[in-house]
DNA sequence: CTGAAAGCGCTTACAG
DNA sequence: CTGAAAGCGCTTACAG
């Protein structure tokens, strides 16, 4: 047995794990008391609580979650429901769901499903499964008709970065118009006034507030915009590698894209050096998302990073407390998003 | 409340769940009969078996996992320890690794870790977690200091995707070699002769399988290894950046290259563009992993695909089986791989 | 602010 | 092959 330095004790696995009764007994206390402490009740004595807190840190106490959940009567089961996996953005999101999931006693189950899903065949599903609640990420955050189906038969919902919250719903997002915004200011202030857009996927609500404060930066800094500067995308590399070559073949050429994503972006990248274009020193090229792509090209890529873990364990986190008796209404939330400078993007090129 | 279709019977949520008393009273058995039935015993008569299992999908039942863990004792929590998070690789491992934990009512904590981790931290992280076994995805699966100290300490694990099994671990990986053997003749049956290569990361024990599997294969087709061709990569873009630069600069070029994974197959291709090269006509190239990487970019790469999920959720299931009296030893495991053919390899452009 | 009792839904010995 | 009883570790009313 290798000797590990730690406050907690060590025990072999297989022994005796303490439980209420041996914290309550070292605490001198009733394994009630022990159970209003650990859950954070606050009609506790405040030196009751110090004593029980230190038998648990003594004991090495960590509750059961079985026991917990068995008791609760709850055995709360979260779905995530997810089509069209963008695997990098999905496993963030499952750390973020799967750690408050397990924080607090509820299973997280992962449900992959077609792309544009029929309601009826969802319900099913869901109601086979005993599934209490779902989570939505992106692109089926969006998708109105599975929604209002399962609002109408009583399901609680998360959406997750949705740029329309349903007001039954509870829904984590950022404010995508203004770091879009955010993004195209950067632009501006290096000197940039010829900025190419690739808008992303019609069928998501962010693509539209994205383009939104894409506009709103070249407004205020009086820029006229030109719709030629505008090229459709979908957020696939592909579509990226489409707009990118009608942007860049505009006369005179944009000296910035501000793609709607990172792969379109990485798209722009791949069409810019097949064009011989130095990226940042001929062109300046940033993305949105901050996936694996933005670090795995070269150059790396100026993005928007989403908290996309802390809103997957948000939005759990809603899910649960609405199970609770008296839980408030269900409400949109909003996080802060975070602008990473990297090396795509750099002053406007000398004429 | 939308109507749907199912054998299974509706209700809503907050409604009574049958337990295995509804089902024993239906069945007019007792209800550990009908947790024999449930849990696959095998000394219950056929009769006896049909009427449970008929009162069970009658009354659509479905055991509660808290109360099975709980009355079983069990309650297991497995760790899924990562570092260096190549997100598309972890987001298809957790999605195997939850469905089975779920499945067999274990619990699955999602650690991080550094990328060279102190063995007798880890071990501290995982005493405080109460963790009782550990699943280890590359690169941790092939870090022998971190495995030798887990198991000195009795902490069952499992390695996915090692190419050097620990005796005492269970293991689950596909046959590097013999994947890599099968990509590279596909190419020489294209007509291909000069092939480059690029290996991974030395510290991976999956790199040499790899290229021991592209060597045998050159060997079997009589074709000489040329030095040159073989490129050093460590399984990043950039590295698969320079390797394809020293690959493309050999004269005469090769006419096929096979990187060790997708990541260094797209810088390939990245680099042949900016060369003004065609992907197949001029050069083919192809991967390893088929990650999402390899359908992002254009052309879609050619490359070897591992059942990821499904090797997650066998060494979830390993790790579950080993935890119950009179288990037997681990082993490694081998699962089959497939080789995608896409559109970035074909024939051997004439002379 | 604190506690004694009952019970969550299952499985594990122990019988027969 | 089948069942009655006890108990897993917690939390929930109900008291005080």
């Amino acid at each position: 047995m290798t000797e590990v330095q730690s406050g907690t004790p060590r025990r072999r696995r297989g022994e005796h794990r303490p439980t209420v009764a041996d914290v309550a007994h070292k605490a001198g206390v009733s394994a009630m008391t022990v159970s209003r402490v650990v859950n954070g009740d606050t009609h506790v004595r405040e030196a009751t609580r110090i004593r029980v807190l230190a038998a648990v840190a003594e004991l090495g106490y960590v509750p059961n979650q079985a026991a917990r959940s068995l008791a609760g009567g709850k055995q709360f089961r979260i779905a995530l429901l997810h089509s069209n996996p963008s695997a990098a953005y999905l496993s963030e999101f499952m750390v973020g769901a799967l750690r408050e999931a397990s924080a607090s006693g509820a299973q997280l189950l992962v449900e992959h499903c077609a792309e544009n899903p029929d309601p009826a065949a969802i319900a099913v599903q869901l109601a086979d499964h005993r599934i209490d609640a779902c989570l939505l990420p992106p692109p089926l955050c969006d998708d109105a008709r599975l929604i209002a189906a399962m609002l109408e038969q009583g399901m609680p919902i998360a959406q997750v970065a949705t740029g329309q919250p349903h007001p039954q719903a509870s829904s984590v997002a950022i404010d995508d118009e203004a770091a879009a915004h955010a993004m195209t200011a950067r632009l501006i202030a290096k000197g940039h006034r010829r900025i190419g857009f690739i808008s992303g996927n019609p069928n998501q609500t962010a693509s539209a507030l994205r383009r939104a404060g894409f506009a709103r930066a070249l407004a205020e800094a009086g820029i006229a915009a030109d719709p030629r500067l505008i090229a459709n995308g979908d957020f696939t590399y592909r579509s990226g590698l489409a707009a990118a070559r009608k942007l860049l073949g505009c006369k005179p050429r944009p000296t910035a894209i501000f793609a709607s994503n990172d792969d379109m972006a990485a798209a722009s990248v791949a069409v810019a050096h097949q064009q011989g274009l130095d990226v940042p020193r001929d062109i300046s090229i940033c993305g949105f998302d901050d996936t694996a792509m933005a670090t795995t090209i070269w150059p790396e890529l100026t993005t928007i990073r989403q908290p996309i873990t802390e809103m997957a364990r948000i939005a759990v986190k809603a899910l649960v407390k609405r199970s609770k008796p008296g839980a408030p209404a269900p409400r949109p939330m909003q996080l802060k998003f975070t602008l990473v400078g990297r090396e795509s993007d750099g002053a406007v090129p000398p004429k």
